[in-house]
DNA sequence: TGTACATCAGTGAACGCGCGTTCACTGATGTAC
DNA sequence: TGTACATCAGTGAACGCGCGTTCACTGATGTAC
């Protein structure tokens, strides 16, 4: 019917999501124009509309789509490793590899939207796509815990990616500074060293497995 | 010489930067006009730039306002505390107080300016008033905390600033939903929690005669 | 102390620009016969 | 299979709006004498 098959319509659907995706990611939600998105993908921005109703619902999509990546990504990682623990910790090093403070870079959806989702309008679409992301993420980390008890711990969970996130932002805004990498690695650390990670004495056995690393590490939180 | 008095026009200018400060903090550097500031201060944007040479210097300035103003605010619960484990629990206790979850609150510049100062232009003022303000935190997160030698760690202080940021970030963007307390209250609990808060046995002389509080608590980081 | 005048903080209209969205139009695709 | 035609994805100009910044103007303040 149109200038282009349906098959080259859909196609152009999803790319027009894959760069959403990415430049919302790389830029923040205001700094990324619908002309933007669809020049990206090598169109004009007219035709936007046929494929969305407003900026708002590509918001929405975008940040899903970027979780569903994020969440093929951790599987992934869970899928290679031997282990919950050295699961939890390839996420850890994953998430807080040098290359993700450079702040131009699409990582983590959690991270580089959060901003853009608290300062969203009551009932923006892209808050529920948001909260159901972070809440897989959540569970995914509480499965990977393990406390004494062999149940995952959610508390425990939760200021982990606080942690991660936390820590990524940061190396992000203080990029081109010595902070940066000190703040980056400072965290990698403490995520991925398997003395004491916070609680020794309830460690699981198949943590207590792995060989210890970075042993030379000092220090605790506070 | 002016409409004004000398002493009005410099109370102004001590508005605007004040006003500034909370404005960019509550609702982010691009959601707040130059008119917006004046307005809140009582007079009309055009003469704005009487007191600042543009928008940006004027972000700089209520930068290094917000972090002077928070630095101020740490000062006083380390005056009011017996010790530093006490301190630094008390700045978490703070930091990640249920009003703070509220993404319309002006809370720590560290968190709120984050996003903006990561992808503020190359060379934007407000970078190194934000860098320096983290620096500073981290420097006194690095004093409150001790290591068994009885030396500040810093790389506990990175992961500590990483982590009350990351927590009451996420917290205010899924504001609205329950996941919104429960990783306010998670990381709160972790933060303040003086048993074993990460590895008990470098526990300081100090934190040890404290007295153990939410003992229930179970579990760790992962 | 009193007077004349230069100063400049503040006003409000205007400029230039960019953005989200709309709309008349195009023309290859898909379909009905 | 071939033909006529309706469809609608994509184009590009335009609309309405808002923002950072500029500028001519105002008039009370501060100063020089």
């Amino acid at each position: 019917m149109p200038r282009v098959s349906r098959a080259e319509s859909e196609a152009h659907h999803r790319a027009i999501e894959a760069a959403a995706s990415r430049l919302f990611r790389e830029r923040g939600l205001h700094a990324v124009t619908v002309a933007d998105v669809m020049a990206d993908v090598g169109l004009t921005h007219g035709g936007f509309y046929a494929h969305y109703p407003s900026k708002d619902a590509l918001a929405a999509a975008a940040c899903e789509a970027a979780f569903a990546q994020s969440a093929l990504k951790w599987q992934r990682r869970v899928g290679e490793a031997a282990t919950k623990g050295e699961a939890s910790r390839a996420i850890a090093e994953g998430y807080l590899r040098p290359a993700n403070a450079d702040p131009t870079t699409a990582t983590c959806p959690t991270a580089t939207l959060v901003t853009d989702v608290a300062r969203a309008a009551e009932g923006h679409p892209i808050q529920a796509a948001y909260v159901a992301g972070v809440r897989q993420q959540i569970e995914t980390l509480t499965h990977l815990g393990t406390s004494g008890d062999g149940r995952g711990d959610r508390a425990a969970a939760c200021v982990r990616l606080a942690t991660m996130m936390g820590a990524l932002l940061l190396a992000r805004a203080t990029h081109g500074d010595a902070l940066s990498a000190e703040i980056l690695e400072a965290t990698r650390a403490h995520l991925t060293d398997d003395i004491a990670p916070v609680r020794p004495a309830r460690r699981s056995r198949e943590q207590k497995t792995l060989p210890r690393r970075r042993a030379g590490r000092a220090g605790g939180v506070r």
